[in-house]
DNA sequence: TCAATCCTTGCATAGTGTGCAAACTTTGCA
DNA sequence: TGCAAAGTTTGCACACTATGCAAGGATTGA
């Protein structure tokens, strides 16, 4: 884990102009800011901004954390049903979300009706969808269910965020509670079962 | 619905441009067309065609169908098992988009891999999945089950449409069936049942 | 027929994003 | 230590994107 000098800088300016992004944006909006303003804030040439990113919207989301290799692996190798498995690695996954909570909550009031940022926002969740289907292979019978799994998933990650930015006093994990308490239900009725409990 | 000469000309044009986009994206990918030489095919200026759209992507996208009132009604004031209902709902979206299946396949190959993109149709489904949250209302007992349950509306069609489009000779219902399928297998594994049929 | 309304277009302009080449820094090997 | 290879920053040029504005044309309904 120890990184060279010039590896250092590279995530140093990086997290500069991410940091610079998102400070000029709250502010001011992100559609009222210019790459050139952002790039003079975090100390760097326009040029060299886009060396690091392609446009604002990047800049301001910056490289979202994606699953860890720990908690992927105690999903597939898991013995526990299912369902407990996978509340279990969400709520690590909810752990690892709430360590920046402070960039999540700049991400989302920045981003909040930018198309373009949505466009980079749900390319990383496709990421994070076709790892979790790999993953999830080894526990469902085919493509098709690990699939409809792993879409639950990321939706419900997505939606507890967005409650979480709604209510100010809910944590992350109590969000999170909430809306899977919702998939259960929903699960429930879509499986057709005349029990809902 | 009889149109006046002006609704139908920014119709015809409209079209004009969505068309000239695709077929000229389809030789040379979105990427390397510029909205000059789109709106010059299309028979209109530049200026012109930033009236229409904003930008190449979302004149590639057109304007999606949404989901018809009577659909939604039907869904909405069903009596049947809700996951019958949906299923039916389903069924009728995929007839509706079926009918437009040669712009959806000229969408799917242009858009693949476009971040801009991307962005513009996650708009889109967003709105559609707000609108079938608020119908859902009036079959669960909460605003978490139904924006759950409507998720995985928007996800199936999603998948439905990706599956059809690496399947040539899928049709959009069958392709349909088979993500359905699987969403229903992995309701019964998230609801926690231990009979998975 | 005429005024209100809407549409198209050209022009000007601010901003985005990339290729290229020159200068500079870090790295690691002799 | 010294030096070549590799990586970084920057300025400059350039093509493209997107919007505001104002002039002129077409459509509408009275």
């Amino acid at each position: 884990m120890t990184l060279s000098l010039r590896q250092k800088r590279r995530q140093e300016t990086a997290h500069a102009i991410q940091t610079a992004t998102l400070e000029l944006a709250i502010e001011n909006g992100l559609e009222n800011i210019t790459t050139e303003e952002i790039a003079a804030a975090a100390g760097v040439s326009t040029r060299t901004f886009f060396n690091y990113f392609t446009n604002k919207e990047a800049a301001a989301i910056g490289t979202p954390p994606g699953f860890h290799e720990e908690d992927k692996a105690a999903l597939r190798d898991g013995t526990a049903p299912l369902t407990e498995d996978l509340k279990r690695f969400l709520d690590k996954h909810m752990e690892t979300l709430a360590k920046k909570d402070n960039i999540l909550r700049m991400v989302g009031k920045v981003l909040r009706s930018n198309e373009k940022a949505r466009g980079i926002l749900d390319g990383f969740l496709t990421i994070e969808r076709d790892d979790l289907t790999e993953c999830l292979m080894a526990r469902v019978e085919n493509r098709q269910v690990a699939a409809a799994v792993a879409s639950n998933v990321t939706n419900v990650t997505a939606r507890a965020i967005h409650l979480w930015e709604h209510e100010p006093d809910r944590s992350l994990g109590e969000a999170l509670d909430t809306i899977w308490e919702g998939l259960i239900v929903a699960s429930h009725l879509l499986a057709g079962s005349s029990d809902q409990r």
